[in-house]
DNA sequence: TATCGGTTGTTATGTTGTATCATCGCCCGA
DNA sequence: TCGGGCGATGATACAACATAACAACCGATA
């Protein structure tokens, strides 16, 4: 599964299932996925943009008022550490993972006209990857690969 | 060439090559490598590690008291967009391009032991990735590879 | 019940990057 | 030679992103 980001759907049911996944995660895991993170994950759900912190912490403090800016970066560190959003570099910003649970190396296609970001999972660019790595002899502990560009729909419009 | 990270080397030579590339591909182009937009350049080169602009702030303003921020982001945005540093957006730093005057896209394998940073372009990677957003019909502007992990070097210590 | 560890509250500060408008200096055309 | 245009720089303020440090809370467990 992707983030169906070109396509009409009905994201709530997107939201929904990340957020039941998220809960039999924890709960395998024995870490605690608290109210607060759980409306974390819940509002970076809420966009298939990224979001960034403090558009997080804005919506955030509409239902919790002690939010301050400490309060998301927790959150948002316990759910990156858990695997259930990724950051994006390039943008300074936070997207629900589409693939929580597996283990994935993942890269985004960001279109700069909507906004949207795809996570996709492609293995022959993950391996060429690992090989380009190898031949310098390093050892690879996170890849960071974010395409930024027109997606799909925007090229048409 | 790639930046002679792992490797002792006469760095005053990277730092003269790199500035004068720079002034023939400025001329060449018509555009103004001005006093302080070779400044920066050159402060940037001086190490072989990612700087931020704050510190490349700091280091300007030894020369040139007026020097602030905009300043700096000026100068950087000039250099990027003639292809003379990289933007490394996981570290919100800058790094001098070993290959400037050469089309080319490049990927970063980044030490997070000993900070340095090395650009390397590999062509069969980055068919890789033209081959994923070809195969989701999406038109690439700007790739950002970036990989962090233990060079060479730093395994070995 | 005492204590321990993880979570959250709270205040303050550090770091990175822009907006805006004024000024300067050079080139070129009238 | 004058003066307009324009790119570069000066200068001030602010926005956006992120962390430090310590206190308070709270549930689990010994
Ligand atoms: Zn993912
Ligand atoms: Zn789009
Ligand atoms: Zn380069
Ligand atoms: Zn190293």
């Amino acid at each position: 599964m992707t983030n169906q980001t070109a396509l009409p759907h009905d994201h709530e049911h997107c939201i929904d299932s990340a957020l039941t996944l998220a809960r039999e995660l924890c709960t395998e895991r024995a870490v605690k996925l608290t109210p607060i993170r759980e409306k974390v994950l819940e509002i970076v759900w809420r966009s298939h943009k990224p979001v960034g912190a403090y558009d997080v912490l804005d919506t955030l403090a509409r239902s919790h008022k002690a939010a301050r800016p400490p309060t998301v970066y927790r959150a948002l560190d316990f759910l990156m550490a858990e695997g259930l959003i990724h950051k994006i570099e390039s943008l300074n910003a936070y997207l629900g993972c589409g693939e929580a649970g597996h283990a994935h190396e993942s890269q985004f296609l960001i279109c700069r006209t909507c906004g949207t970001a795809e996570e996709i999972v492609d293995g022959a660019l993950d391996a060429a990857l690992d090989a380009a790595t190898k031949r310098s002899g390093f050892a690879v502990e996170r890849k960071v690969v974010e395409i930024a560009g027109k997606c799909r729909r925007c090229q048409m419009a």
